[in-house]
DNA sequence: CATATTTTGTGAACATCGTAACATTTGTTG
DNA sequence: CAACAAATGTTACGATGTTCACAAAATATG
């Protein structure tokens, strides 16, 4: 990185601690170069600056909300969760008894699911409960335990054994990785029982992952894709993909 | 506004909770109609979207946590609370185990424990979790169940046998009423096991009420002001009102 | 100085945004 | 039901954002 960048980056920045955000055509007449150049900059510096819609932010806490808000939006495809989660929230009916599992999909779903319909949801992480929580005439069942921050959820030695002794009606799911080959898998080695004890018992289970995670594979495997009778995803789904896997895919 | 329109904006807030952000198109697709109509409803409720260059953001993204309680709690001697737990909060020391009580004044003790002092807390509500989850180099343990609003809490069978197989050092615990007379009460009966097996085995009990809850009665008794090694409160509490109870009372 | 490398600018193609005017649907009221 | 008002959808068009390939300029290197 040259000298004349790092010196555009530094003004940037300045500018952006009195400012806060700046519009990138504002940003170039200001830097005295080109849009592209600051685009490039700002690229360059993806630890530094949030861009997001045409406008600059500085992504460090202290420049406040939105830059961090911003940031969160970026590598984490929350449209592609979203559009999973409506999908599967749309199999969900009025008495049904749900299981949702953990990671940074199934909020989503958590807030999809409709108040008032005698529906009863057992949850493990701190997320989802979150959400359920503050819907009305919707029964919430925490398995608790040990907090995992990694996944921000719960794990127990009876967390298992209360799981099977429940009567599951729809098991929603999520992943880290969907691989023809490998199956199924997360990161955290915690879930992993807790997973297969709800896979075990459920009647149904659908698969809720966006479609970045296919072809991808985590260290641990919880699953065969054909212990699955669905998989929930995106539109960005691409049909060869949809070919290749054995299971009914929907999408929006 | 219609009816229509509010409930829109209801399902937009619900949906930025969890996602902070969506873009305009997104959020079209989730309220299932057109652009232009979620355009209409973001303008009329500037103040509580932001729009920017295609996206919407909550204007005060609190939501969470504290803010949450803070918010619902105005005016309920949210002032008295936070000084009765700071006071308690000074009797932690590095290393030791905690039980919290439930309700809506335990949060600000939460709120208040330190970070990284290698300290186990044992909880059992929704809002002290989503508090001491959000800290680091803090031990939560979560006890599990099902999810009672009225006090924000879970409880499962389970529940008793777990405390009572933990080592906690100090048990701080809330109440709806303290009576000298009556002792110590609360409204819900699904915390009183909880509440008693945690005074059965914890080595030291701090009760922690701001003072508006003396000479007050609730349905539940759970305990008798003898079996309090202390009682942390606020510098509201009359010197009359101190010398009739048969407990030390500390006070900032 | 000549060459290679890096940095920056430009323009084109395309997608998306922003706004207004107007059409259509929905809901209300007499 | 008719008539009106409010809410919502559609269309169109200009402005702006996004990305790419490639050209031009600046800089480094031998």
């Amino acid at each position: 990185m040259s000298t004349k960048s790092l010196d555009r980056i530094e003004t940037l920045t300045r500018s952006l601690e009195v400012s806060n955000i700046i519009r990138l055509k504002d940003a170039a007449d200001l830097l005295g170069v080109s849009e592209m150049t600051v685009r490039r900059d700002v690229a360059a510096c993806g630890n530094i600056f949030s861009y997001l819609g045409g406008y600059i932010t500085l992504k460090s806490p202290a420049a406040g909300g939105l830059g961090y808000i911003l940031d969160r939006e970026r590598g984490e495809h929350t449209d592609l969760k979203r559009a999973a989660c409506q999908v599967a929230a749309s199999y969900v009916k009025p008495g049904d008894t749900l299981f949702l599992d953990c990671g940074t999909t199934i909020p989503y779903l958590a807030n999809a699911l409709p108040e008032n319909r005698d529906i009863t949801v057992i949850c493990y992480s701190i997320n989802v409960a979150e959400i359920l929580c503050k819907k009305r005439g919707v029964r919430v069942i925490l398995l608790g335990g040990m907090y995992h921050a990694s996944s921000a959820s719960f794990a127990d030695s009876n967390s298992v054994n209360t799981i099977l002794n429940l009567n599951i009606n729809i098991a929603f799911m999520s992943a880290g990785g969907v691989n023809i080959a490998r199956g199924v898998s997360c990161s955290n080695p915690h879930e992993v029982d807790i997973k297969r004890a709800a896979l075990k018992t459920a009647a149904h289970k659908i698969l809720v992952v966006d479609s970045t995670k296919f072809d991808v594979i985590k260290p641990m495997p919880f699953a065969k894709l054909s212990q699955f009778d669905m998989i929930c995803t995106d539109h960005q789904c691409t049909p060869d993909l949809a070919l290749k896997i054995e299971c009914p895919i929907k999408t929006p």
